[in-house]
DNA sequence: ATAATCCCTATTGGAGAAGTCGGGATTGAC
DNA sequence: GTCAATCCCGACTTCTCCAATAGGGATTAT
């Protein structure tokens, strides 16, 4: 049931991208990015040309240039982040809601296996499609300001 | 999210070598378990004798030889089945109860991500590690009775 | 002009998925 | 004792995807 990389990475910058907008940042480099989080600056380049095909990221080019959310936090589900990477949340596919396909057991209808699946995939939805980014991003920050710890990806001196 | 094929397999053999068992059948034969299932023999042959090795099926050789359940199917829990193939049901390691593994981000403990992808784990345990083979069983059974249809895998006449 | 940035395409190395195949060892029935 | 049905074991294949790397082109603030 693991999650791949790609997918994770997508999340863990979204998240990022999500920071800081929330502390009034406008674009961040790759490099700052890659750094913060410690990830492969080149691949993680890549899931962000992904993200933006799909809309939920934006960017500029040159210096002062970078990438920023572009949808509304409140708008991503990570639910449909994790089906842009991974597909279906159902673990197979005729229990899926969104790409339901019959399987080649005898009998589907009464298969309880099926029926199990069914309420996983259900109980995977009511947390992964329930929570926007918006919500992780506010969790992220209320958990790190009781610790007592600074907000990252502070604007550098007067950004727009 | 989704299971492997392997995992699937395993899964809906278990689940008929449970139904014959709870039809009084001793041992099931693999060309008709895969006959039943349409797949493919020579590959449920595999992950059947990984289910052996597991502990899960038993097996009987020579005329009137075939696959049984090893263990109670009370015993057998769904979760550690796809445990088995699949790996830690926590969709990011760091999210992981029986698999832990510290990420690369730069402040775990305070990682929203984290905190929602533990309650995913969360909720897909509460369905799959609470559901054991015989759960599953009985609902197939029950829900083919109730169309009625009858049971499959009755034993051929004088079966111990 | 220049340096920082994003943009696009290709390639690689390895692992795993989903089977397939050939042949050996047991066992019950006749 | 033979025979057919069955399980047992290990190798092999084919394909796809993952995770990452690489090279070089376009754009933009300073």
């Amino acid at each position: 049931m693991q999650l791949s990389k790609r997918c994770e990475y997508a999340l863990r910058a979204l998240i990022d991208l999500g920071l800081a907008h929330a502390a009034g940042r406008s674009h961040v480099p790759l490099p700052e990015l890659a750094a913060h989080e410690n990830l492969p600056a080149r691949f993680l380049e890549q899931i962000l040309q992904e993200l933006r095909a799909r809309g939920w990221v934006g960017s500029r080019r040159g210096q002062a240039g970078g990438y920023a959310l572009e949808a509304h936090a409140e708008a991503i589900s990570i639910g449909d982040v994790v089906r842009h990477f991974e597909g279906p949340l159902a673990p197979i596919r005729c229990a899926s809601v969104t790409a339901y396909e019959r399987c080649s057991c005898p009998d589907e209808e009464h298969c309880g296996l099926r029926l199990l699946m069914v309420e996983a995939r259900a109980a995977i939805s009511r947390v992964l499609d329930a929570q926007t980014l918006a919500d992780v991003v506010a969790v992220t920050r209320r958990t790190r300001r009781r610790a007592g710890l600074d907000l990252p990806f502070l604007p550098p001196e007067g950004d727009a």
